[in-house]
DNA sequence: AAACCGGGGAC
DNA sequence: GTCCCAGGTTT
């Protein structure tokens, strides 16, 4: 058995990481939310400026969307954001303001899925449940030498079963040993078995080879799209169009699709190539400088505190400020 | 079961 | 360049 060298492990090796210093639901379902498919390092200074924002769920349960999507500015899958503002408001009308005490009721708000709900119920509630995210799966298909794809159905449920069968107390600790473990010995790429307080129990370590799971199937490539976008500029503000409410990027804010009428002065800006998880934009960017101010110019400053500009854009928006601020447009400010 | 949904760090 | 990250939802 593995459990006790593992905890010992992690009572000594466990990361300070900040979202760990409160047993409380509300702080970490936070974290779980943004740690969804995000490199923790990556989502702690998102973190910080949350829960100074919004301390608690009332206060995310009234928060203004358009606040909300410019602090997970640049986190991506912006949806999280919007289903824990759905979920806040669920949970003031339905659990008296505090966020549900099972995995089972967890599960059913939105945006919580079997991992966080299982993380949540088990780090902040001490329930006795699984919370099986990539690392914890990566651990077990290694400790078992489980050699099928993991992405099967049949195989996912086999893990969780078997994560299932091996909880120890303090459970809190346990779910998150194993993560820890996966994040720091048991990584993807040239696994620290050397380092590996469990390497005696680990299967793949005994019979098998550690480095080659766990099996993934080879993934699709990505579709190209060519992309134009406009950047209307008058003295000196900047159109930004809301992009639609579904689909990729929703509700964020961009550039103009649509070639502008009257157009003063035109500049070809730097093409660049921006990559999501399943397609590629292929971006080319036109500065149009137009005579006329119509709704939603705004001045770089104003773009910078309220507005959402998701990563692709930025390229295109640096290059529009250095030329405003060179002075260069015909019109005169 | 497969596609969709971001962004970036590590290699 | 490739991989994949404390995943969830929709099709």
């Amino acid at each position: 058995m593995f459990q006790k060298d593992l905890l010992k492990w992690y009572d000594k090796n466990a990361r300070p990481l900040i979202f760990r210093e409160k047993k409380e639901a509300y702080s970490i379902w936070i974290s779980e939310i943004m740690a969804q498919q995000t490199r923790i390092e990556a989502m702690l200074p998102y973190y910080r400026r949350f829960i100074e924002k919004y301390p608690d769920i009332q206060s995310l349960s009234q928060a203004d969307d358009d606040d909300l999507t410019k602090l997970w500015q640049g986190l991506g899958y912006y949806n999280r954001v919007r289903n824990m503002k759905k979920c806040a408001i669920e949970c003031m009308d339905c659990y008296q303001g505090s966020l549900p005490k099972t995995k089972a009721e967890l599960k059913k708000l939105p945006g919580i899925g079997d991992y966080t709900a299982g993380a949540i119920a088990s780090i902040a509630y001490d329930e006795k449940v699984s919370a099986v995210d990539g690392n914890v799966i990566r651990v077990f298909s290694r400790l078992y030498n489980i050699t099928e794809d993991v992405k099967q159905t049949k195989v996912k449920k086999k893990i969780e079963q078997l994560v299932e069968a091996s909880l120890a107390d303090p459970v809190s600790s346990y779910n998150q040993a194993l993560m820890e473990l996966g994040a720091l010995v048991c990584i993807p790429k040239n696994p620290r078995c050397a380092a590996c307080p469990i390497q005696k129990d680990c299967k793949a370590y005994l019979e098998g080879d550690p480095s080659k799971l766990p099996m993934q199937p080879k993934k699709k490539e990505r579709r190209k799209e060519d992309k134009i976008y406009y950047v209307l500029v008058c003295k000196d503000r900047i159109h930004l169009v809301q992009r639609p409410k579904t689909g990729l990027l929703s509700g964020l804010y961009g550039f103009d699709e649509q070639k502008p009428e009257h157009i003063v002065n035109q500049m070809e800006l730097k093409e660049h190539i921006h990559v999501f998880s399943h397609v590629e934009w292929i971006m080319k960017g036109y500065l149009c400088e137009v005579d006329s101010m119509t709704e939603n110019f705004y001045t770089i400053d104003q773009i910078h505190e309220q507005f959402s500009i998701p990563s692709a854009f930025l390229p295109f928006l640096k290059q529009t400020e250095r030329y405003i601020k060179e002075n260069k447009i015909c019109q005169k400010l």
